[in-house]
RNA sequence: UGUCCCAUGGUGUAAUUGGCAACACGUCAGGUUUUGGUUCUGUAAUUUAAGGUUCGAGUCCUUAUGGGACAACCA
């Protein structure tokens, strides 16, 4: 980190959850102790809105000198893989952070069980065997107190008996599950008895077919942040109302260990901040799944996706996304970012970082009538100006060249700054042109009247860096590369999947409003035009030697990132974002 | 007709904890520039409402209004 990082990050205010974190360490809450977790459950991709908690959950415990342990939430068989375990490693350790040690859920399991036998003994759990229809009926709702199972009082041996029932696969998924026993009335609807234990009967990619019965997210969390030693476990909004019974499990476990410490220390406590909500963004895991099965994208790390693998390949960086993590901040409001952020965050880091290369996206080609037929100089261009460090290539011109259709204009009038009848500009890294004033000299068309090829002239005093090249002239400078010195690529060029600022909301509004679910109430939103593929482009050679992921700035245009599907013959180019435009 | 949470320029966030409302992005106008980029200078725009406490309120209290979360054998 550089000095002046270090006093601008001085300066900056701690968010709420740092200034509570501060506050315990001096107050020596947990012996003064830090540690948190990040607990993904692997059954997807990380996405942006996650790399905002691993920001919090890493960054926090990096700046206050504390631990942070990767935690596989991994209680539900049935959704979970190893493939996403590999991915989720990946994607934290691109965005830099390193972990205490990757633990998982199922590390509890043995714990849990015993734990929750002593749950029945002690009168706090029981097994219910009504269906699923009927716990729900009796649940009541927000504004109606729910009522007692008819088993809430059965005598805690026979819970205990059909517990370890539970666990032998001779019982059908949904015959029987165990619950706390706490308050049916609770205005709190997750304290009106909740699901410790549910039957699956499935085979569990770590635990392998030990476990039968598999404990339930609210069953698990607290507790393993007790086991693992977790100081402050930060998580999202949404976990609010289950905050009160996080505490009551804990309350229990400290109890069930012999842990008669106060109550008020050595133990986790949850901490809740907004979660990250971009417009034109569709952040759940569970309809970015429906877009991957259903082809919408091309899969997971199609660069349209707001998952950490699209992000990347559509050409962000690490650190891009630090900042614009940065900028928006953590509070308790739920608040919609604005995706113009996120692209200027972009664009400030790839400013810095990208390497400046001449593409033409709609090539005419351009002749300069007074340029030697079979002369070709090696231009020096600068790899980026803004990093002395970065060094220069060469990049080859000659008589015939390729210019963007769209910086020439016939009858430009005095505004237009760029090529024209008359008009001069400069050609980066080259020569200064200029064009006849009579059109007919400069322009050839073909039957249908569409411009062919445009002629110019040089000035052969003018060659970059000759003294010639000092003189101001009117026109802009344009980009170019030489026909006999460029290749042809494929330029995909993205915009936002969605219409709609929140299709989030506009989804689920057209769900109800006509009985259709998934990519049914999703198409109307889509964006038709969110990959538009270019394959009439041509790049400068050097360009074309470069590896996948490296960050370019296509010149005038914007920054683009080498994609995957490149191969030598054709390389692939991923807009990342366009350049600012103040035309 | 429940409980809990939230409300500061267009967007997102600050405000030394009750003491001059500011920062970033965006807007608009201009300077520099071999990228209509970058950079620099300037610009307009903010405490949801009403009442209360106080010498003093974005901050505390009350009410209203608006928004969000909660009723999966998901996490």
């Amino acid at each position: 980190m550089t000095q002046q990082e270090n006093t601008t990050e001085s300066k900056k205010s701690l968010n709420f959850i740092e200034k509570i974190v501060q506050q315990d360490l001096v107050e020596g809450k947990n012996g003064g102790r830090l540690q948190t977790r990040f607990p993904p459950e692997p059954n997807g991709y990380l996405h942006i809105g996650h790399a905002k908690a691993i920001v919090m959950d890493f960054g926090i415990a990096e700046k206050f000198g504390g631990l942070c342990y990767l935690r596989m939430d991994d209680t539900n068989p049935q959704k979970e893989d190893l493939e996403y375990v590999r991915a989720i490693e990946e994607d934290i350790q691109w965005l830099g952070y390193k972990w205490g040690k990757v633990c998982y859920a199922s590390d509890y399991f043995q714990d849990l069980w015993d734990f929750a036998e002593w749950c029945i003994l002690t009168g706090k759990a029981y097994v219910d065997e009504q269906s699923s229809e009927e716990i729900a009926a009796q649940k009541g709702t927000p504004t109606q107190a729910g009522k007692n199972s008819p088993y809430r009082d059965r005598p805690a041996t026979e819970s205990l008996k059909l517990f370890r029932e539970m666990n032998s696969g001779c019982v059908e998924p949904g015959k029987m599950i165990l619950r706390a026993k706490i308050d049916m009335a609770s205005p709190n609807m997750h304290f009106r008895d909740p699901i410790m234990y549910r039957v699956l009967n499935l085979p569990h990619w770590r635990t392998g077919t030990k476990w039968n019965a598999y404990p339930m997210y609210d069953f698990t969390h607290g507790q393993s942040d007790y086991l693992e030693g977790v100081t402050h476990s930060i998580c999202t909004l949404e976990f609010v109302p289950h905050r009160e019974l996080y505490d009551l499990f804990v309350t229990w476990i400290k109890e069930w260990k012999g842990d008669d410490g106060d109550i008020n220390d050595n133990r986790p406590r949850q901490f809740e901040f907004n979660k990250l909500n971009l417009n034109y963004t569709l952040m759940s895991k569970r309809n970015l799944l429906i877009l991957t099965n259903e082809g919408v994208v091309n899969g997971w790390d199609d660069p349209r996706m707001p998952t950490l693998c699209g992000i990347r390949r559509r050409g962000y960086s690490p650190q891009a996304i630090l900042n614009f993590i940065d900028k928006i901040g953590y509070t308790t409001f739920d608040a919609l970012n604005d995706i113009k952020l996120m692209e200027a965050a972009c664009r400030e880091d790839l400013n810095q970082r990208a390497l400046r290369v001449s593409a033409v996206v709609d090539p005419v080609k351009l002749v300069i009538d007074n340029y030697p037929e079979d002369l070709v100089e090696e231009m020096t261009a600068i790899n980026n100006p803004e990093d002395e460090d970065s060094g220069t290539h060469i990049i080859r011109f000659s008589r015939e060249l390729y210019i963007e259709r769209d910086d020439f204009m016939e009858d430009g009038g005095k505004k237009f700054m760029r090529l024209g009848p008359g008009k001069e500009v400069r050609l980066k890294n080259g020569y200064i042109i200029k064009c006849d004033e009579d059109p007919t000299k400069c322009i050839e068309k073909d039957a249908a009247g569409n411009i062919i090829c445009i002629h110019a002239t040089y000035d052969p005093e003018s060659r970059s860096g000759m003294p010639g090249a000092d003189r101001k002239i009117k026109g802009k400078t344009l980009h170019w590369v030489s026909t006999n010195h460029c290749v042809p690529c494929e330029v995909r060029d993205y915009s936002c999947l969605w219409t709609c600022e929140n299709p989030r909301d506009a989804i689920k509004q057209y769900e109800k409003d006509h009985g259709v679910r998934g990519i049914d109430a999703m198409r109307p939103f889509l964006n038709p035009d969110s990959l538009k593929i270019n394959k009439n482009a041509f790049i400068e050679e050097w360009a074309s030697t470069l590896p996948v992921f490296t960050y370019l700035q296509f010149q005038r245009i914007g920054y683009y990132n080498v994609d995957k599907d490149s191969t030598p013959e054709c390389p692939v180019f991923n807009r990342t974002v366009g350049l600012r435009d103040t035309k």
